[in-house]
RNA sequence: GGGGAGGUGGCGGAAUCGGUAGACGCAUCGGACUUAAAAUCCGAAGGGCGAACAGCCCGUGGGGGUUCGAGCCCCCCCCUCCCUACCA
């Protein structure tokens, strides 16, 4: 007779993803709500929202997705209101190049591949409240979008520049940073350039104090903070003015962070983009600099930076003075060149150079043969400018008029003063971190809510009027000459200010991808509010994000765009908080197998086969060698999460994800451990059904009792406990593989004591398992004749009492290493355990002298005999 | 070059305060059940010497140190992955 009542996941999650969809299980309420329940503590856990791209949500996105899910639903059983939302950042570039590629509008595919992630997430049985979904590209979301835009723009944060972009002469567009890599195009690879264009900028800068200052108040990774930190790049230092000779009205500023070196300094050095240097130039050096700036534009940054080890430049012809010397003599002036191993970008483009306490000065003075003078000693015994070295450190100042003798530090204040006093230098910090590009010459994007007037004025679109919406076009690819894509429809752009009446140009220019994600996580709070991006209440409610999950790529761009707007909003008092997310934890990537040939190369997985624990290339005998990379479509090693399922069943992929390792840690892939965590499951489904009987649980499990444990139930109960007090703390250090382990000790034990389980036992078993494997666990939840779903069951409690034993193991060891084991009272005194443990090694102390032995209670006894 | 994370069996990983290294799972091997197989169950297993479930030695990338005792703390070195890249 085959057995009926087996552990069937497809026909359980099915059934319990339904029911939970049609009970509104999941659904969060707000304080406004009519059944909001103001007696809970609210617990706000998001992930990083995804763009729903083509190919469909892989193994390594649903790692972050799982975890915060398992939180989810744990905090909701022990008696949180949970937000946990989940939606899609379907602006970008991603999904206009997928929409160019596929030949559909990009409309078209965000709703396709959105209906599929959907699906995907379901199937996964996430615990959502999917009446909070937003989609960033849809106008019910990205009016606001545009009315945020609008307050930065009233609160004077964003402007226009001309900005260079990159231009890609091959592909006869314009991209955006992020398609442009190492200065090549993402796509295809062709060399790009820079052009300067009129951007709209986004002061970020003006926040960069306030970023860095609250670091301080949030629970973050320290990786992270650290390169937010450095990606803020902040640094103190001095702006400096040098008067150039045959230049009367204007004098070449520098930044530098040791005006203490300023008596070393044998050279000034322009970047090739310098507004000055035209000016600056001698007509006889006019040929070589314009070509040598020429050269410079065309280069890519990766042939200006990493190939451009040996430094390049070319003497202007003209010379700049020491504002600190007198300009007669000799020494104070100092050559004009222009390389381009200084960028425009950062201080004022141009620097004094002091080779002998400059690396990048030095390598260049050496190179073109220029003076070096050594203006800091060097502590004792460390080479310095005098033995024909650069020294970048502090020391002491020498050869430097008023700063000598100063230790470095004194004699940074002390220079200042002297450039203050002469009015020809002051101190000033200077910030890596730039105004952040805020436009793109791109079709799929937020319009811009303005109105450029005739007089040149630009004005905020009243806010009744938005959202703008997307014109519907045709043809949408980037044009030929860089221009917008919205500019090809005039009917569009061409408008009239409803304030006067007047004729008006729309701005045809688009935000960037990364505009939806700098609020997502606010209107999630609110999410069906159309009077405003979300009301007050619910933001000081819900916010701010208490656990914030995501991938370490995200560690600068998103999460620093995030803060930057988070804490305008909060001055503008749409915020209650300085900061948008409290915690943030970064998932390890999934890696996945793959193959290379003797040459290294990589071989797609489909051309593969594994012999005997070997593998070969399928149908001949060259050996591959299996190696640990990233998932990548070009390898076919990209692990779908549906054809898991498919095989094995929902509760069976999650348990996996957590199992692999701690969620921190990058960690392979591996089918071949899947089975494992199935197994587990059709244990503990035996350990509560019998599957010859077709009665939903073992007739015992439907007793309750409150009778005093013993024997074999006894012993359940402790394993039990032992299992929850893991199971909490695997949650507290994000490492639920431990938690696994934990439960599936349980049901190995309780498999090898028959029928003592007890009722209360399996239920808090199923309690703990519950955010793992939920479909499972509502099922027996189900079987075991509970009404309510587990998901709102209360998470069990760990009594600590029945953890204690009478006796334990007591470890001893000679001279550290160990030589046996004893069973002792738990409350045997340290007298008695050191007896008892020298009778088990009487043999090893025999003859032997005792110089101490330790007896640390609870653990061991140590004999240090010689 | 700078910053970050890491290195433990054949594999993924445990070891929470400096105290039994290798939990749990995979793969492997042996056994039970079966006509047989699958599934399931039971058992073995870091390496070495040994008939041995006796005993001893070695063992957490390498070398040193602190300690009664080190995977864990300190110093030096090697390797891997990720991010970043002339920031004056």
């Amino acid at each position: 007779m085959p057995a009926e009542n087996r552990y069937e996941p497809h026909a359980i999650e099915s059934r319990w993803q339904r029911l939970w969809e049609q009970r509104g299980t999941f659904h969060a309420s707000n304080p406004s709500d009519a059944d909001f329940d103001p007696g809970r503590p609210k617990y706000y856990v998001l992930d990083m929202f995804p763009y729903p791209s083509g190919s469909g949500l892989h193994v390594g996105h649903a790692l972050g997705y799982v975890a915060t899910d398992a939180i989810a639903r744990r905090k909701r059983m022990q008696g949180y209101n949970v937000l946990h939302p989940m939606g899609w950042d379907s602006f970008g570039l991603p999904a206009e190049q997928y929409a160019i590629q596929t030949g559909k509008h990009p409309a078209e595919t965000t709703a396709l591949n959105t209906a599929n992630y959907r699906a995907q997430l379901k199937r996964i049985g996430m615990a959502y409240d999917w009446s909070r979904e937003i989609d960033t590209s849809s106008p019910s979301y990205y009016r606001w979008t545009q009315r945020l835009f609008g307050v930065l723009f009233e609160a004077g944060l964003a402007y226009q520049a001309e900005v260079p972009v990159w231009w890609c002469e091959e592909l006869k567009t314009v991209l955006a940073n992020e398609e442009v890599i190492n200065g090549r195009s993402e796509r295809g690879n062709h060399p790009c350039e820079r052009r300067p264009l009129k951007q709209w900028m986004l002061k970020i800068t003006a926040f960069a104090d306030r970023l860095l200052a609250d670091l301080e108040e949030i629970d973050w990774p320290e990786s992270i903070e650290i390169q937010q930190r450095e990606w803020i790049g902040r640094s103190e230092g001095a702006e400096v003015d040098f008067a150039v000779e045959g230049l009367e009205d204007e004098a070449l500023s520098v930044f530098t962070t040791r005006p203490d070196t300023l008596f070393g300094a044998t050279f000034m050095v322009v970047a090739p983009e310098h507004p000055l240097l035209e000016r600056l130039v001698a007509d006889e050096q006019r040929a070589a600099v314009e070509d040598y700036a020429r050269a410079a534009a065309a280069k890519s940054d990766l042939e200006r930076t990493d190939l451009a080890r040996d430094k390049s430049g070319v003497f202007t012809g003209t010379f700049a003075v020491n504002p600190l010397m007198d300009a007669g003599e000799e020494c104070a002036r100092l050559p004009i060149w222009v390389a381009d191993y200084v960028l425009m970008g950062y201080g004022t483009g141009a620097i004094m150079a002091v080779p002998g306490h400059d690396e990048r000065d030095f390598e260049f003075a050496t190179r073109f043969d220029l003076p070096v003078i050594e203006v800091v000693q060097p502590p004792v015994g460390t080479p310095g400018a005098g033995d024909g070295a650069c020294f970048s450190g502090e020391g002491t100042a020498v050869n430097s008029g008023l700063l000598d003798g100063l230790p470095t530090p004194a004699a940074i204040a002390r220079a200042v003063e002297l450039l203050e006093d002469g009015g020809t230098g002051r101190a000033r910090v200077t910030y890596r971190l730039r105004d952040w590009l805020f436009s793109r010459q791109r079709y799929w994007g937020e319009p811009f809510p303005l109105l450029h007037l005739e007089d040149g004025s630009i004005t905020l679109l009243p806010e009744e009027d938005l959202p703008l919406e997307l014109p519907v076009m045709e043809d949408f690819a980037p044009s030929a000459e860089g221009s917008a894509p919205l500019a090809r429809d005039p009917d569009w752009a061409r408008t009239i200010d409803p304030r006067t009446g007047r004729p008006a140009r729309r701005d045809t220019d688009t935000m960037p991808g990364w505009a939806g994600s700098c609020w997502y996580w606010l209107r999630f709070m609110d999410p069906h509010n159309d009077e405003q991006p979300f009301s007050a209440e619910a933001e000081s409610y819900w916010g701010p994000v208490d656990l914030y999950v995501g991938g370490a790529a995200h560690a600068v761009m998103h999460l620093l765009y995030a803060r930057f707007w988070h804490k305008v909003l909060h001055d503008a008092g749409l915020v209650s908080t300085a900061e948008p997310f409290q915690a943030l934890f970064n998932q390890g990537m999934i890696q996945a197998f793959a193959y290379q040939d003797a040459t290294e190369r990589l071989v797609p997985t489909d051309e593969v086969e594994a012999r005997g624990g070997r593998f070969f290339r399928v149908g001949s005998d060259e050996e591959l060698t299996q190696i640990v990379t990233k998932m990548a479509k070009s390898l076919g090693n990209v692990v779908n999460p549906d054809d898991i399922i498919a095989e094995y069943g929902a509760d069976t992929f999650r348990l996996y994800e957590m199992f692999m390792g701690p969620l921190a840690d990058s960690k392979p892939w591996n089918p071949r451990d899947i089975p494992g965590c199935r197994r587990f499951l059709d244990r503990a489904w035996r350990m509560l059904v019998d599957p010859d009987d077709p009665a939903p649980v073992r007739p015992r499990l439907l007793e309750e009792t409150d009778a005093a444990l013993e024997g074999d139930a006894l012993f359940l109960e402790r394993e039990v406990n032992r299992a929850l007090s893991r199971v909490d703390d695997s949650y507290e250090r994000f490492n639920l593989n431990t938690g696994i382990a934990a439960l599936m000790s349980f049901v190995n034990e309780a498999g090898k004591r028959g029928g003592a389980l007890t009722r209360s036992q399996a239920e808090r078993f199923l309690s703990a398992l519950a955010p793992l494997a939920p479909h499972f666990c509502e099922e027996l939840w189900n079987r075991l004749g509970h009404t309510g779903p587990i998901a709102h069951a209360p998470w069990p409690e760990v009594a600590e009492a029945s953890l204690e034993e009478e006796t334990y193991e007591l470890v001893v060891q000679v001279n550290g290493k160990l030589r046996g084991r004893t069973q002792v009272s738990q409350a045997a005194e340290p007298a008695a355990l050191e007896a008892q443990a020298a009778e088990i090694v009487a043999a090893q102390l025999e003859g032997k002298r005792l110089l101490k032995a330790v007896v640390v209670p609870g653990k061991l006894v140590n004999f240090v005999v010689r």
